[in-house]
DNA sequence: AGCGCATCATGTGTACCACAAACTATTTTC
DNA sequence: GAAAATAGTTTGTGGTACACATGATGCGCT
């Protein structure tokens, strides 16, 4: 029956594990990311993709470092996804001025080009998943878990360790 | 404490991404999980059990289908959650007594008493990362975080039983 | 009775992402 | 300058979701 990207029957979400927050949060949010995924499948970027011309757009040079740190991205990480970005023009890697071990990325034009589509396709998406809330609580929760993803935050000092 | 507004050295999320409340989820939530992942390593147990156990805890006798359901889980990664739970020791295989295609499950006392110690680590472990809210807050971001759970993952079948 | 289709469990392969560890080239620091 | 720190890279591990194909079984309809 190829039923769509969306989930084919009425699973109801267990009490049990209703309850806790952190698993509520965890499968949202691979959910939320596989549906931003889905969202920006046509202009074959990934999600990570997307955060990185995201920002790269808005900083003028930027190393991979600074850009990791920016996104919570883990520099191995970062690797990848320039390279796949870099091959496809939407970003650029040229030497840093100052520091040769450094690279300096610059978005190209059609990385913007890029980056605008899919922030539409983003927001698209986003709508969709925030749809059962009002402007007003996608405000709150918005700013919730800004709070917390801050604390939680990146890692630097990884004490969430344990 | 760690936070930091975003100076030299505290990370810090990038105002472009900030913005993007399906960014956030998406980031917070593989975070939780791998937050969850490190709370139950001594159980060697990974979250995705953690929740079939959770559910199996609490219902006499389900078939992997509808254990899938609850948990939002795929068929396919079912198999090898119930495949390793039961080569713990800590759930059964059982046939069936009505449809001989279907296993019926049970969890058993190992099981338990794995789930009431996974149970606290979880506890702590989600009140390291609701951390900077304060009790109300975290049941307003949990309602919120439920009503677009239950919206974006099932149609609007809620017969969620409790 | 028999046939076709839905369903349960399963296996295989793909995709996304984070992180640790090891290594090279380079910059800083002492 | 030699040692320590840093930017980028490669490789490997861990966790998860999902699509698709398969075999066994159940079920409805003729």
């Amino acid at each position: 029956m190829t039923i769509g990207p969306t989930l084919p029957g009425p699973p109801g979400l267990h009490a049990a594990l209703v309850r806790h927050t952190g698993y509520l949060i965890s499968r949202l949010g691979s959910h939320a990311q596989r549906q931003f995924s889905a969202a920006l499948e046509s202009l074959a970027v990934t999600p990570r993709m997307w955060g990185a011309l995201n920002v790269l757009a808005s900083e003028e040079m930027m190393t991979q470092q600074e850009l990791g740190k920016s996104i919570g991205m883990d520099p191995s990480t970062m690797v990848a996804t320039i390279d796949e970005l870099e091959s496809r023009g939407l970003v650029q890697r040229r030497p840093h001025p100052s520091d040769r071990r450094a690279h300096a990325l610059y978005i190209t034009q059609p990385g913007r080009d890029t980056l605008a589509r899919g922030r539409r396709l983003a927001g698209k998406a986003q709508d969709q998943l925030l749809a059962p809330l009002s402007a007003e609580e996608r405000a709150v929760l918005h700013d919730l878990l800004l709070r917390v993803a801050q604390a939680a935050g990146q890692g630097t000092n990884g004490p969430i360790k344990n």
